[in-house]
DNA sequence: GGAAAACATGAATTGTTAGTCATGTTGAAA
DNA sequence: TTTCAACATGACTAACAATTCATGTTTTCC
């Protein structure tokens, strides 16, 4: 599963190792996991292709290796966004505005988050699993501290994070918008009061 | 670009046509477009590859016609279930459980729709721009009438479809839950007072 | 019944690309 | 300086898959 080179043995080797991953990201983002080749990746990280096969094992390894990384980096600028929040809504609004941000930086997340469904359903389960059952925890225990209603957890999970993800992909990458402000003002309407007249 | 035979010219024509739509709806679910092959929708039609052709110019050619034809009975379905409603909240709750039924009917779907994404972005913009227009129609009239809050309808529309899709895609597909009111309950609940405790 | 149009076929063509490997280079430690 | 593990390379292989086409069969309609 986890067959790619983790450890580099010398300077010369990280630094390669780096390049083929900036590469990837890029030719990922940029044709996709099916249409990119081992020889784009190669010819944008300037280096051979057989170096590819020195660091991963297969074309699907880098790609596994990617999802996970972006997996990380979201939770963390994520947690970073929220730590100093002391009330769950202003955690969803600065959780909400990092992504937003993070996207802005980072267009390809979507070429290589959401085509895992077509690459390994499996490996996009996962991904969302992670997510929803973290965002779970927090949402019930917002909830015995009386901030939020009494909603399913789970089902509010994909709900957040299906207004986030379309959201920013239709606006900010399609449309290339970058109100992010405007976005979530609108996005928090909704979460506080509904969109219906009372 | 619309370069699939629309009109056989004989009942056998027809019949061929119609298997070989079948074919590729279930080929392209199974195994996704880039690894789904013609000779697996030949085989699955039983027919000869060469066949495949007389009706269709190349394989993105099917595929454009099953998408199209994704969001017209996704459209139909849902003006049909809309069409006796009253008013606005009412028609939201049914226009979100028509879906669900939808895709709990035809799971093939997110195969389809959203893997335009990595075959041609415009695809996958155009499919959702055009649902996001006259979703935001319909929002301009409730708030005219006074249903629904002043938000930005764009904004709103997306968020619409984010939940739907995105809870559709989660619980219903990749969970094989099917608890559909219990989901619609708790979007509703959203919906209709927000998250937070007041 | 026969001619023409419509439809059916799968072997052959053509192009692509993931992954291999034999050979060469680098650089750090001893 | 020597040595060896680590790293780099691109021509080559092997497999797969989209599309074509020459030939054959069926249906339509006069």
């Amino acid at each position: 599963m986890e067959n790619y080179i983790i450890n580099p043995k010398t300077k010369r080797g990280e630094a390669t190792l780096e390049k083929i991953l900036d590469a990837a990201r890029v030719v990922f983002y940029e044709k996709g996991f099916h249409k990119g080749g081992i020889a784009d990746i190669a010819k944008q990280a300037g280096v051979g292709h057989g170096t590819f096969y020195v660091y991963f094992d297969s074309k699907i390894s880098v790609y596994r290796y990617l999802l996970k990384e972006y997996g990380k980096r979201i939770r963390a600028k994520s947690n970073e966004a929220i730590s100093a929040c002391t009330n769950r809504k202003e955690a969803e609004r600065l959780g909400i505005k990092s992504f937003f941000e993070f996207v802005l930086e980072d267009q390809g997340i979507f070429s290589i988050v959401w085509e895992s469904l077509y690459i390994d359903k499996a490996l996009f389960d996962e991904f969302y699993t992670t997510f929803s059952e973290s965002y779970v925890h927090r949402l019930q225990q917002a909830q015995l501290d009386g901030e939020v209603r009494d909603i399913d957890p789970k089902v509010l999970s994909y709900v957040l994070m299906g207004i986030t993800n379309f959201v920013a992909l239709n606006s900010l990458v399609l449309k290339q918008e970058n109100n992010i402000d405007h976005l979530v003002d609108e996005i928090m309407k909704v979460l506080e009061n509904g969109m219906f007249v009372q």
